[in-house]
DNA sequence: CGTATTTGCACTAGTGCAAATACGGTGCACTAGT
């Protein structure tokens, strides 16, 4: 162990003095350290093991202000809230349901160096006041919390992630701090690289939740499935969370239960906040047993108690899959993980692993429109001509600056590359856009595997994320069944897990696991590809490449 | 891709059936009407 250093020591005592910790964990110390030493960092670890703490110790050991983007106000509130407590009067939040008199005073205090701590959503940051007055701030430290969103939302569900990296540029390159619980290589790598992290440090702390036990329970059809997770959960020790894919399924699912005596309340989107934030209180306080959920629940829930997270549907991805079940057990007591898989369920996924938000066409009339222009246009402009929704013209916009027909300016203006032939470029972008979908279709594909495999769920988990693991874990329904002592003996195998390959017709990728007489490849361009390994041996199909 | 809802059509009024269409998940910001 190095000793600590000047900055180090200072960073410990503000732990200490500041936050009340009395101690810091190797990962977190790993972390702030290398801030401090002015590296972008990107920080993999599970929620609750102290991920606020790292920025929070490291904004206040660097002079100058620090920008938190964070993807839900909520969350931003928590956060303030909390700082409050320890470092009153240093932290804001800057969103558009400020009174424009408060919005004014927080700048104001920005300005006068009275707050450390100014958080916001990406979107605010696609306004050139507000970049030109933080420019003016010289924050010193840029953190990225929830990093994931900017490879899964910032595609087409919200494409202002995807200006980040523009924005720190803009901001005069403060270090940046990225942090998330959850990101399969290739997410980590999008982050790095859509942020603009330069000479980044990547630090992941274990993945494993050894105490959640994994299962899938296989069904025929839809009927069947319901009425055994229904049991399952009324027979379940709680509280407890069941995630549904839809809104409908949830409520639906929601009172079955009720009208079984448990105490359970959906939770989704389409409801009203007072009543999100109602129902969502309630479970956290133990005074509702289950929650039933889309996706719009479990961001920033760290409840220590909950006894089991259940599927209704599949997962679109593994990535997602991790995330939602590692809501379970966080004190470390037993928790159950079961999926309760139907076939059909795969379709409603594919439907939204498939839909592409715009398409070859409106990519080109977004083009046309911005090379009308003699000068650069701020994006929004473009809605009354081309008479398409911000969403489209933001996602256009990214599809085009990917093929290097338009530059995004720092403010978000666009200006169109000259020499670009517009049904050419549109063409590209949409192949480009065409490469994405064939990825998102590949990772549900590996959900789907995480089905279907009979080899040990852990290691198929955490070979996901790139980790090797040995199994039997002893604690996944396969391994139960013993099924899982044939997998693949380690190190019996023609590529390591993690080694470069290359193939004639997918390119290169990157090894991903072994099963049974299948290998795991997951290709840059193509995604996540399974193949049957004898004839992969026997042909020759993979060459291994130097790193 | 599958299911649920709406539309179209026979045609004096409510019904029935097939075809067509809409919808399915995450949140921010912004605006118009109370």
């Amino acid at each position: 162990m190095p000793r600590p250093t000047k900055d180090m020591q200072r960073a410990q005592r503000i732990a200490r003095e500041v936050f009340g910790y009395d101690k810091l964990h190797a990962a977190q110390k790993e972390a702030i350290q290398s801030v401090l030493s002015g590296h972008d960092t990107l920080a993999i670890m599970p929620t609750g093991s102290g991920k606020s703490a790292i920025y929070q110790i490291a904004a206040l050991s660097l002079s100058g202000p620090t920008v938190v983007v964070s993807p839900l106000i909520a969350l931003q509130r928590d956060q303030v809230e909390a700082l409050e407590q320890n470092a009153p009067g240093q932290a804001a939040l800057i969103n558009s349901t400020l009174r424009p008199a408060d919005r004014e005073a927080t700048w104001e205090a920005l300005e006068e160096r009275e707050l450390e701590f100014l958080f916001l959503a990406p979107e605010q940051l696609s306004s050139e006041e507000t970049l030109e007055r933080l420019r003016a701030a010289e924050p010193s430290l840029f953190v990225v919390d929830e990093a994931h969103c900017v490879s899964e939302w910032g595609h087409d569900f919200r494409p202002e992630y995807l200006r980040l990296g523009g924005v720190v540029e803009a901001l005069g390159h403060p270090t940046v701090l990225a942090l998330t619980a959850t990101a399969a290589p290739p997410v980590r790598e999008e982050i790095v690289e859509r942020l603009g992290m330069r000479d980044a440090r990547v630090l992941v702390r274990g993945f494993d939740r050894p105490n959640i036990h994994l299962a899938v329970q296989q069904f025929a059809d839809e009927g069947t499935k319901r009425a055994a997770l229904l049991g399952a959960v009324v027979g379940a020790p709680k509280p407890g969370i069941v995630y549904a894919a839809t809104r409908k399924g949830a409520e639906e699912f929601a009172h079955d239960l009720q009208e079984r005596g448990v105490k359970a309340a959906a939770y989704h989107a389409g409801m009203n906040a007072a009543a999100r934030e109602e129902v969502q209180t309630a479970f956290m306080e133990d005074e509702l047993e289950v929650i039933v959920a889309t996706t719009a629940f479990g961001m920033g829930i760290d409840k220590p108690n909950v006894r089991f997270v259940h599927h209704l549907d599949i997962s679109g991805s593994i990535d997602a899959y991790y995330q939602e079940i590692g809501r379970a057990g966080r004190d470390g007591e037993p928790a159950e993980a079961t999926l309760f898989f139907a076939p059909g369920d795969l379709n409603l996924r594919r439907f939204f692993a498939g839909s592409a938000i715009v398409d070859a066409d409106q990519v080109e009339q977004v083009l046309r429109a911005v090379e009308e222009q003699d000068a650069p246009v701020d994006p929004a402009e473009l809605r009354e001509e081309t008479g398409l929704s911000q969403t489209r013209i933001l996602s256009a916009v990214s599809r085009l600056e990917e093929v290097g027909a338009l530059e995004v300016l720092p403010g978000g203006e666009v200006v169109a590359v000259e020499g670009t032939e517009a049904p050419e470029v549109a063409a590209e972008a949409a192949l480009a856009q065409e490469h994405r979908r064939t990825f998102e279709r590949s990772r549900l594909e590996m959900m789907h595997g995480y089905a279907d495999t009979h080899a040990c769920r852990r290691e198929y988990l955490l070979n996901y994320f790139g980790e090797a693991y040995s199994p039997p874990c002893g604690n996944c329904d396969n391994c139960d069944a013993g099924l899982s002592l044939t997998a693949e003996a380690e190190g019996d195998v023609p590529f390591a897990i993690g080694s470069r390959v290359a193939h004639a017709t997918f390119g290169e990728g990157q090894v991903v696991r072994y099963e049974g007489e299948k290998v795991t490849v997951l290709f840059d361009q193509q995604g996540y590809q399974t193949l049957a390994l004898p004839i992969v041996l026997e042909n020759g199909l993979l060459e291994p490449v130097q790193a």
